[in-house]
DNA sequence: TTTCTTACA
DNA sequence: TGTAAGGA
């Protein structure tokens, strides 16, 4: 279909805005080519966006992306790449279980609170009769 | 503190 | 386009 895109196809596409994606180009993310000085984004170009959204809504920062993207570059054999991933990965795991654990305690206080109030309200009802 | 948006030169 | 400033 496309072999190219602009930043606003890409944008409109991928639900972003142009600004967005020309920031994820300055931090390093993203290196489209140009041609003159409009940035084309090729299939390659795309893909890495796609990943840099994905990663985003797992939770990484910006910073962690890139890290991981430089190795695709840097790592022929993508060794260390996939050894980041899973460190990173194990990583993420751990926190949102973490924070899971939080919210199951803070549920759970919840809970224990809202049992004793009904109960004190029900407990005053009985004696009003 | 990070991730963006807005605004201006 | 680069960057300062500011919101979330």
């Amino acid at each position: 279909m496309h072999d190219f895109f602009t930043v606003n196809q890409l944008a409109e596409e991928l639900g972003v805005t142009a600004r967005a994606i020309r920031f994820y180009e300055a931090k390093g993310l993203i290196a489209p080519r140009r041609a003159g000085t409009t940035r084309v984004f090729d299939r390659h170009d795309r893909g890495r966006l796609l990943l840099v959204l994905r990663s985003k809504r797992l939770g990484f920062s910006l910073a962690e992306i890139r890290e991981y993207l430089d190795l695709y570059d840097a790592d022929r054999s993508q060794l260390s790449q996939v050894g980041l991933l899973l460190a990173k990965a194990r990583q993420r795991i751990a926190e949102l279980e973490q924070q899971r654990r939080d919210l199951d305690q803070t549920l759970a206080e919840l809970h224990e609170v809202a049992r004793e109030a009904a109960e004190a309200l029900a407990a005053r009802e009985a004696t009003r009769g």
